[in-house]
DNA sequence: GCCTCCGAACTGTGATCACAGATACGATAT
DNA sequence: ATATCGTATCTGTGATCACAGTTCGGAGGC
């Protein structure tokens, strides 16, 4: 929970050398305890589609995984249960909830809820750096669309929509988003696989990206209302090529953890 | 994180008494765990108002006053700090997070953006048990508005608020309403104490009455966008009763809990 | 008086262990 | 073949301890 700007090495010295007071900089060293790590790890493996709903897991499993003890796993795996990421059972077991369509549909409901907002405060707010940004990351999200890697589109989506709703500079909003994306972000593995198949849907990149680019043009804008619409609709359009009935979100299972 | 139901006393013997196969009957028996129990006694004194901004807690000052070990405490201390009602620190200390205008500005969006769509699926879903519910506990907030109390009122008005967003049968909507409340929820003390003041607002308490009337009505007629209406304004206008500037939250400190 | 250093105490974090509950499997009885 | 029981194993939970980082107070130097 501490500042995750990362680690940095130490500068070159300066042209001056070493000499006197001027000695040799140093950036400051950001240390991350076990946990963060830990968390850090599973968050990204919950967010790249890794985990098959109703997969569990062990904290003994994990920790053998990491080469850590189990404290680190448990503060994690806690963190995680209250985000709504895993779930513990009455009978112990930790597993990644189970889908069904009404949770499904909470879900879209809430973000569309949240990130509208997001979206709207972005547009006033965004930098014109992080403008850029965001372009220069849809841009990747096309390119990523042509090549045959889903995993690498989805990372993309995630990075640019993330870049949106950070612009928006309302960190308790995006924390609550990241929640958001735990539970439901894997689930857009399942369409754009379906995408990359013949018998896909068709029209499912092209509406992605026209609703990205109406959203990237909003915010260039400052339009907060068309920007909102923009995600409303990108999430509500996506939403309709989910199938829950029994079908499992991932066509190839992961394995649990342990 | 296993349900709530609470601890049942068994029932008493049928009237056939203990006879062959139909014995006594026992009602099950719900266990908590201790971290639940430490949570759910932090999450109430948090909600109630009994810690100040800026509060700083220990794992092991807690720990001694629960007389458990260290572990459940930080287990339920974990959990706090991801639903943002504590904060850990760069140099470990955890405490209540200092409040600023900007956040609670947020909170309030969030809040408006998440609790009027509770409302309005509670406006379609409650039944009529809970319409009856909803109905009494409003009657028990104006009544407690009476007395001196404010702890009662602050509690009253929660209990109302969250028979409403129960009735939505969103569970992850009203999970993610209740961060958001026990981060924002306890500052609803500090009008209702100015209120009780010659100075303080006047309109406060009759703006409050109207708002949960309006929403009791609009959740009776199953009219979704006046009961969503209904919590906007609700929030709105109590929003507007909140000093942040310099002035802490509760007229008395708390104090540490360690 | 101010600054620096050192030691003690406090604190969160991670490791380890014990305990109690849950599960799986094999043996036995019907 | 099915049901029951006992045992071993696994698992989360809670307790305890050690470690490393932080803070605070006192002593000494300038």
């Amino acid at each position: 929970m501490t500042s995750e700007t990362g680690q940095t090495a130490p500068r070159p010295p300066d042209e001056a050398g070493c000499d006197g007071e001027n000695g040799p900089r140093f950036a400051p060293i950001t240390h991350f305890t076990l946990y963060e790590r830990v968390y850090e790890e599973l968050r990204k493996a919950i967010m790249a589609g890794r985990f098959a709903s109703g997969d569990s897991l062990t904290i003994r499993g994990v920790a053998q995984q990491f080469g850590t003890s189990a404290m680190p796993v448990r503060e994690a795996l806690r963190r995680l249960a209250t985000e709504g990421a895993v779930e513990v059972l009455a009978n112990r077991t930790i597993r990644i909830p189970l889908m069904t369509k009404e949770r499904l549909d909470e879900l879209h409901t809430i973000r569309v809820a949240l990130e509208s907002e997001a979206a709207r405060l972005a547009a006033s707010r965004a930098t014109e750096a992080e403008l850029q940004a965001i372009e220069s990351l849809n841009n990747d999200f096309i390119e990523t669309s042509r090549a045959s890697d889903v995993g690498k589109t989805l990372a993309a989506n995630q990075r640019f929509h993330f870049a949106v709703y950070a612009a928006a500079r309302a960190p308790t909003l995006l924390s609550l988003i990241g929640m958001l994306w735990l539970q439901a972000g894997p689930w857009l593995l399942q369409p754009l696989r379906r995408s990359r198949r013949q018998d896909g849907p068709r029209d499912y990149m092209g509406a992605s990206f026209a609703h990205h680019l109406t959203l990237v043009q909003a915010l260039r804008d400052r339009n907060g209302e068309r920007a909102a619409e923009a995600i409303r609709s990108d999430i509500v359009d996506a939403a309709k090529h989910f199938l829950v009935d029994g079908e499992a979100p991932f066509d190839e299972r992961s394995g649990s953890a342990a």
